[in-house]
DNA sequence: TGCAACCGATTGCAAAATGCAATCAGTTTT
DNA sequence: AAAACTGATTGCATTTTGCAATCGGTTGCA
């Protein structure tokens, strides 16, 4: 993980940025997931990460300008982790990146239906979830507070499906 | 390079895909540098990719379904890699991944001019990329030849902005 | 016919990254 | 006072990476 500057094309650096298999996870869960803190990050992630790896890689983000740590008011030894608008920006890729999974990975139907409902809404959508991670994490004023937020409605979307599936599983209850 | 179905999550799967070092560059130097031997690859990248890392990231994105091989006519022992469908809508996420790597990263002036190009493109442009590759990699006809390919014209500004730094370094020649 | 250059890899090895479990000191809750 | 929770850190075995050398076969040229 020190793999610096091998080249100045874009792409390059961006893949040395989150070139790897966590710290995109990581930008995920805080995104979609809404989580701010160590332990939320450690266990909520549906794929177990492992609590260096999680330090590793939050220390890392934050060199690179990703993310700032705060201390939590509510609890001395809290922090509280934010994205930073370079951090942000990436909502647009990881629309086009989760469109593409859906299409080509065999991906399970109840992680998908967000994917499906951010690729829809388009960029409309995208702006959206962006204004409100800036409110969120930077503290910006809210644009319009029009309707429910993203998170909400993709969580929304979410849950009904896992609620079908259970239904379907057992047609009896 | 294991690691198989963490999670039914598209973003994660995507991961799994080209969450490496390496892949995403193997695919750039494809898709934008036509380039379709292993040495043309193993020579050609600028990050300087090691043989048996090439070699391994070739077989496994044959096996993953993003490349195809095979035999060259005009040489015994020469294999010719394809890109697939798969890889080849890969696309605009590469477009928007250079349009954040632009803005966020120290890239070079000379190579991040493709990305900007490609950027302002837009969907047009990277839809008429993606019907040249399926031509050159697919055998398919070509919609409309209008004008030079997009790789052409991406590589002729590139190599404009080369020659003007050239220009500009040694303003007496 | 000889031979150098080139073809897509493979091998051996050291260094780095990863994954896992246990543990830490301090804080809050019970 | 005890238990649970906070963001980490440590030690250690396994896996992956990066590098250099090398492989057997093919081709182009003298």
């Amino acid at each position: 993980m020190s793999m610096d500057r091998r080249s100045g094309c874009p792409i390059n650096l961006s893949l040395e940025v989150f070139g790897d298999r966590w710290s995109l996870i990581i930008l995920r869960d805080m995104i979609f997931g809404g989580r701010r803190h160590f332990r939320e990050l450690l266990n909520g992630s549906m794929e177990g990460i492992a609590s260096n790896i999680l330090a590793d890689r939050l220390k890392r983000l934050m060199e690179l300008g990703m993310l700032t740590k705060a201390d939590d008011p509510s609890h001395k030894q809290k922090a509280i982790y934010s994205l930073t608008e370079m951090a942000i920006t990436l909502v647009p890729i990881l629309a086009h990146l989760g469109a593409w999974g859906r299409v080509w990975l065999p991906v399970s139907d109840e992680l998908s239906i967000r994917a499906e409902l951010l690729e829809k809404g388009g960029q409309p959508m995208w702006d959206k979830f962006m204004d409100e991670l800036r409110h969120e994490h930077l503290g910006m004023p809210l644009d319009t507070m029009s309707g429910p937020s993203v998170r909400a409605t993709l969580q929304a979307a979410y849950e009904a499906v896992v609620a079908s599936k259970a239904l379907a599983a057992s047609p009896a209850a």
